[in-house]
DNA sequence: AAAATAAGTCACTTAATAGTGACTTATTTT
DNA sequence: AAAATAAGTCACTATTAAGTGACTTATTTT
């Protein structure tokens, strides 16, 4: 019996080699870690981060991560530095000339992040978790979401909205967490807001229509700036 | 020693027997534990509803907590039920007959409510809580809010918006979860939100003012299909 | 005022999670 | 292929929190 057993182990050793896949990467394990958080934040949410438990979906000893990380509170934190959630945002280097304000822009800019956050159950879970805890590398997270928005408000819609800027930063600031919980809360809740359920295809549809229709508004509003 | 020990004792008996106030008091003690459940809600959050804690808190032993709710989970369950946040609400009862399509109302409502959660630690964490987990109780408190909004929409908003119902019901969704959002967000983050800093005055007067203006233009809105 | 009952405490057990020292095994270097 | 090094495992300790049995003390009942 112990023989064969022997005998079996030998054939897998051999085979790892002649693939040439060292059987043993600490790169490759720590991408493991890396995954098992992103899994595990998806699933469960931030407060699953368990040492044991991030180390029983990565498949090694809980002892890697403080060898390799220095702990969980590190590893997370490279987890979160490793995250780039803008990768999703349509780079449209032959962008057209903006002639009117932002307003075609920011419409496609919203609902294209409305899409990337009902979608993404790991945006989501940040999101949440940076409402629930702070901890420097969420501010990060935070605070890069805050430049890439500048970016828009400050040389498009701000010289637009003329005096109406603040109003129209503000009235963003409410439609985009608006969009934020309201995502949050379909996945959360089975309850309806207002009586539109996120969750389901109608109230989606009506959400995203309500978007276009409110920053619509608000542009046929500064026209009157504008003249 | 001893005797003079005794003599102390002695007398705060006494006082407490002349003043017919009973030092063990069951419902006295149930809530207090009720009230330290929501201390640490406020000051921590609900995830620090640790049965040791709560009863540090309450200044009583966690074993009363079984004998009394059952458990930590039964305990945090008739706090839940316990909370009333609709006392705040105006009940006016000598409205003014609405005449604009509820519009002045729809305006001070979710004026009304910003302020009640920017200055309500306890509902923002509450909250928080209800998209953060699963819990009958929980739930329970999102359907009473949409049981309340529900009479507001239905019978005022609904009519006069006619088919353009449901895209306001959508476009309050997204400002009432926006305003939600914005003041947990500023208990818990540093940052701006599209450069508007909720937490700070001025930050908070654009948000209001940015309410009042969404609300308005919907109305405009939605005038014409009045005529 | 003695007995019964109920409130409240304390010290203990159990369970879960974090963290680590000593070891084994694979890979690389010589 | 022997030695050195680095990856990975395992069994253990420490810590923290939940939960409970046996007790003490206050209050009520008789």
């Amino acid at each position: 019996m112990t023989y064969f057993i022997l005998f079996l182990f030998k054939i897998f050793y051999v085979e790892d080699k002649a693939g040439n896949t060292p059987v043993r990467d600490k790169e490759k394990s720590k991408q493991k870690f890396l995954n098992a958080v992103g899994k595990l934040l998806r699933t469960k949410g931030f407060s699953a981060l368990k040492v044991n438990d991030i180390a029983a979906v990565a498949g090694l000893d809980k002892k890697l991560i403080y060898k390799y990380f220095g702990g969980r509170d590190q590893l997370v934190d490279q987890y979160l530095v490793s995250i780039d959630f803008w990768s999703n945002v349509k780079q449209d280097d032959a962008q057209p000339a903006i002639t009117d304000g932002g307003r075609e822009f920011t419409k496609q800019m919203v609902l294209q992040q409305y899409d990337y956050v009902a979608s993404n159950k790991e945006f989501q879970k940040i999101l949440l978790w940076g409402l629930s805890e702070k901890r420097k590398s969420l501010q990060n997270l935070a605070d890069e979401r805050e430049v890439v928005g500048e970016v828009l408000l400050k040389n498009i819609t701000d010289p637009f909205f003329k005096d109406k800027a603040e109003n129209f930063r503000a009235s963003m600031a409410i439609i985009i967490s608006g969009a934020y919980y309201l995502n949050m809360y379909s996945g959360a809740s089975n309850s309806t807001f207002c009586g539109i359920d996120p969750a389901k295809e109608q109230g989606e549809k009506a959400i995203k229509k309500a978007i276009v229709n409110l920053v619509d508004m608000l542009y046929e509003d500064g026209k009157k700036q504008n003249g």
